[in-house]
DNA sequence: CCGTATCCATTCCGATACTG
DNA sequence: CAGTATCGGAATGGATACGG
């Protein structure tokens, strides 16, 4: 029986993993930041059959994290692009990558990681913090039911 | 044939996935930040089928997210905790909500959203800043070979 | 109450061949 | 180059029945 879908979940967390909650949607996601747009760049960057990277892409595209855009140089093809809320998920790449380095990599192994292209300062670790910009505690969050759209606090 | 297993990439984001990348993982980490700790717990809260909540749960302590340890009030029974390994994943469910929170529903929906529990306040949304404490705008990230153990910058 | 074992349908994924 | 079509093996997921 096919998996529930969660699309109408109350919880933000389990509606974001419906949708981009299988594994190469995100490395997808991933490859569009290095600067891939064509098929052939999604295909050898991530080494998975054009069946599959096929249906993902035009899922993403119906999920709005993707757009056809005319190719930039005048040739007469279409690329994908991120849109807004694809660009979005870069946050969540992060998110992954710093857990990632901290927990799964042993020292010595070869590792990439983001550095600002400007300085090349690396990154800070994300932290939670309150509206008035003070941290909060592991323990210290608590799920509460809103409505979206009414700003909350 | 089986999926290719990234646990050799290079690409922390690659790694996190082939941990974390299923449909389920995360759910159960969201269940032990809201208390859960049993079995049935978990099951009741997330209306999984027993046998994959079970082969999940044991996959999750072969790759230390959770431990079992004695029940805390004399109980004769073993309840699932997370380490400090899983415990760093909140960041993660974090990112995915706040994702979901922006773009996933349409207003007047019910939603649930973190609050700290001390004041009731929410959180402002996470953002990538420098180790200078300055932010990073959206295309100034690049990917840089390092190694690990080996602090950058 | 805590799981494990089995069954079955669906999906996922890779490989390959093929079309425009 | 950009996909689509098809195949087969493996994993996923739900339901149920069963043992500690």
């Amino acid at each position: 029986m096919r998996r529930k879908s969660l699309n109408t979940a109350t919880c933000p967390v389990a509606r974001s993993l419906d949708v981009i909650g299988d594994w190469w949607t995100l490395l997808i996601v991933r490859e569009a930041f290095k600067g891939a747009s064509r098929f052939s760049e999604f295909q050898q960057g991530l080494g998975l059959a054009k069946n599959i990277l096929s249906s993902r892409l035009r899922k993403m595209l119906a999920d709005g994290i993707l757009e056809l855009r005319p190719a930039a140089a005048g040739g007469s093809h279409l690329e994908y692009h991120l849109t807004h809320k694809g660009i979005q998920l870069r946050l969540i790449l992060i998110a992954l990558r710093q857990w990632g380095e901290d927990n799964l990599f042993v020292s010595g192994e070869p590792m990439t990681t983001f550095v600002d292209s400007q300085t090349g300062q690396s990154l800070k670790r994300l932290r939670p913090i309150r509206q008035d910009g003070t941290e909060v505690g592991f323990r210290d969050l608590v799920t509460k039911l809103v409505v979206a759209g009414e700003g909350v606090d």
